[in-house]
DNA sequence: CGCATTTAGTATCGAGTCGATACTAATTCG
DNA sequence: CGAATTAGTATCGACTCGATACTAAATGCG
């Protein structure tokens, strides 16, 4: 059955791409959530860069995602800012260290190889795994994590102007392109 | 650029796939690994039901795949048997418990669903998915445990008839569709 | 043949993940 | 104002995983 084999795939792939982020993080003393957790604080945006996303974006528990961040902290990769507004809530930061170590463990060598054997530069590939992953966060109630710009809130008020509909604040080109925890796709027809 | 955005959907699709594997093993207490080794032993066939071929299909070391067929045994889930012409092979056995938790925790309900919604049943999917892994496996001089009939060594006798040309022995119709560890691909245009 | 090398697998250890549970503090809602 | 919700932390135990070291069987080479 076809459902089956895209199952074994996708898992073995993870698990294949896991082992070489286990690989890369090594010489940091690593692990490939560490990773996957200064990646994800890299490209979102300032809505974004909490605890409580972050848990969200990893599929894991606040207490699993609290002993990551600690670690993190401890290793100076990245600080803690007490959010000004909601004292409940802390902003994350990379730390000069932490954006090192991302652009030395990061590059996925191997899997940069293999997808350039890919026919069309794996435009096909993206698409399709947007629409699964799109389709298991629907059912499992979870958020999107979009860029900004292809948000249902995000207006554009003229050349390099934008502004978020939701929160009212103006949005720089380069806020446009971040992950935002509150991303709601555009409804199809638009 | 494309390689990154895909590296990260493959990434969280393979998380979200890990943490609904892990709710689907815990009433049975089991972990995501046992569940993949319980399928991939399912599926493989008689030359490719061993540690060592199991340990190359998930991308492990030795020693960790070792530890998790012990418990496997130790739960009553498999069994182990001795090769009768090489005494240092062992060849693992689902046992009828083994079968039955399959059977119960394997469902990817979430993941089933997810793939209704997907255009063209996810062929175009599969497609990519299995280029990709192969460009993977390729890259890390790896086997790629493809189906029996789809090997280069497969030969077919007649109807319902077929042969392995390494091993020389004759395969069943069941045969033809497991996984075998020896698997090559028939080279392009064939 | 006979000794080195390779291969299949196991044993043990330590670092670290992860969920569960329980907790605090700040905010929101009625 | 008080209850419920939300953000986050602390602690614990089961378990993974790689590293290292080991045994035993098979193979290869002089």
């Amino acid at each position: 059955m076809a459902v089956d084999r895209l199952y074994s795939l996708l898992e073995r792939l993870g698990n294949l791409l896991r082992t070489e982020e286990r690989a890369a993080g090594l010489r940091h003393g690593l692990q490939p959530v560490h990773l996957q957790a200064l990646r994800y604080l890299q490209s979102c945006n300032r809505y974004s860069n909490t605890p409580a996303a972050l848990t969200e974006y990893l599929g894991l528990t606040k207490g699993t995602v609290s002993q990551t961040l600690l670690l993190l902290e401890e290793k100076g990769l990245l600080r803690k800012e007490a959010d000004t507004e909601d004292r409940r809530v802390v902003h994350l930061h990379l730390t000069d260290a932490g954006r090192t170590v991302l652009k030395e463990a990061i590059p996925p060598a191997l899997f940069k190889q293999a997808l350039a054997g890919l026919p069309g530069g794996g435009e096909a590939l993206e698409e399709a795994l947007t629409g699964l992953l799109r389709g298991v966060q629907a059912a499992n109630a979870q958020r999107s994590f979009g860029a900004c710009s292809t948000c249902k809130h995000f207006r554009r008020e003229g050349p390099g102007r934008f502004r978020c509909g939701m929160t009212q604040e103006p949005l720089s080109r380069e806020d446009s392109v971040l992950l935002c925890r509150e991303h709601e796709a555009v409804p199809p027809g638009h």
